[in-house]
DNA sequence: TGAAACAGTTCCACGATACGGAACAGGAAA
DNA sequence: TTTCCTGTTCCGTATCGTGGAACTGTTTCA
């Protein structure tokens, strides 16, 4: 809460993040003198945080911040190291896989396998949910530092269907067994008749990168004596990952 | 080049992007006093920039800058968005299709079909290229201002095979050539018998979002009587894609 | 064709603000 | 315990960012 251009430097990039604007909208926007955000602006060129569109024109995002978060390639080479992992747990139980990052406090589902069946899941890639209702963002919580966690949990949790844990003590003990367990199992409890079943992807610090999932419809999926099984194998599945991931 | 406290901050913003340090590393790295540094790092977790790892630990990156960029779900829908028009392509034309960004100066392949053939086309998925040697970069620079296609241009060119245009003045005449035609054609001048074609998909204010290519061995691809033709389908598939993010 | 109205940029004296050395607090290792 | 690391806070100093006003150039309208 200190360091006032620093600050307002992400006043501008925030307010630029929603459109390209010009030194005088974007003074409007955010309550500053023109000059203030000339000069801010120049400094966040310099940074390529921000690129002109046209000489003495708007600005808008440039790609330095991408560079820094190295989200394109970043996240890009994370889906195609993870594919072939997720096609190979398709292959061995039949069931659809997924695979999902943290992004802005939810779970953002970044990949998923296809199987050809009459009983079609529905494609959740590009969809964010919550963390609380989910096996991946269950995983991803589970191994998030702890005052992340209860950030999560002081936020109203919303119950998706009547099986929906929304008890934040409730929660901190299944986010324990998930940790000493390795995988968690969710049943119908983000949408009906929808079992998954994810593990964590953990960086050398141990902290969460994404969460390998499988679902199935609830009628065929878990056979209540695999489900151990599966468990084992989403998170053997998540571990070559990781290992991969960060060698 | 003003500002202090802003290129500060995204030195400190730099370094952590290699790898989370906490604040005595931090400030050997950016020589700079502890004191500084802790006080830049408040800032920037404020604005979720950065996180602490753990209470009086070590720094790593935040999630508000993928939040501003809107990286990770934006390049994921352009990737699930263009996945059909490639598809089209590749059933139409009986060759891979491909989609490309520019990141950090560069063409940035994203995705990319197959083809069941015999010759088979390397995928460039995950890689980077330069922009005067391929067709996607190409009609990404035709579409930039000015000022960065001039910054482009004043590298120096790499000749990647012996037919890799690399003089600015005759890659400033084709770029024309480009914005009026609206493709690109580029006959084995990345890799040897390789050729490909290459649309721009714009934004509403006329900037390059990302390109749409096909490409096939040099024997077969393109049958000149058809190359016009094949040009008109990249930049329809391509126009048709922009509508669709544009909406 | 002029002039008015708008854009983005530069200037510069002022003083609020960021600076950084030194002291502090708390954990881990010896 | 003592020592030696962390990360954090304090506070006087002067550097550095500030913002009103002047400047420059492009577009718009009479």
């Amino acid at each position: 809460m200190a360091v006032q251009s620093v600050e307002r430097a992400f006043m501008l990039l925030r307010a630029l993040s929603q459109e390209p604007l010009g030194v005088t909208d974007l003074s409007d926007r955010v309550s500053l003198p023109k000059s203030t955000v000339a000069r801010l602006l120049a400094a966040l060129e310099a940074e390529n945080a921000v690129t002109q569109i046209a000489v003495g024109g708007a600005y808008q995002l440039g790609d330095g911040l991408i560079d820094i978060t190295g989200a394109a390639s970043g996240t890009r080479n994370l889906i195609t190291a993870a594919r072939p992992h997720l096609l190979e747990l398709t292959d061995a139980l039949h069931e659809v896989a997924g695979l999902s990052i943290i992004d802005s406090g939810q779970a953002y589902y970044l990949d998923q396998t296809h199987i050809s069946s009459d009983i079609q899941i529905r494609d959740w890639t590009g969809e964010y949910s919550p963390l609380h209702a989910v096996a991946s963002g269950l995983v991803l919580l589970a191994h998030l530092p702890v005052d992340q966690q209860e950030k999560c949990l002081a936020q109203p949790l919303e119950a998706c269907t009547q099986w929906t844990v929304v008890d934040p003590d409730a929660i901190r003990d299944r986010l324990a067994q998930v940790r000493s367990l390795g995988y968690a199992w969710v049943y119908e409890e983000f949408v009906e008749d929808l079992n998954s079943v994810a593990a964590p992807v953990l960086s050398e610090n141990g902290l969460p990168l994404a969460a390998l999932h499988i679902q199935g419809p609830a009628y065929r999926f878990p056979d209540p004596d695999l489900a151990h099984d599966h468990g084992l194998a989403v998170a053997a599945a998540a571990n070559r990952l990781a290992a991969q991931l960060t060698a």
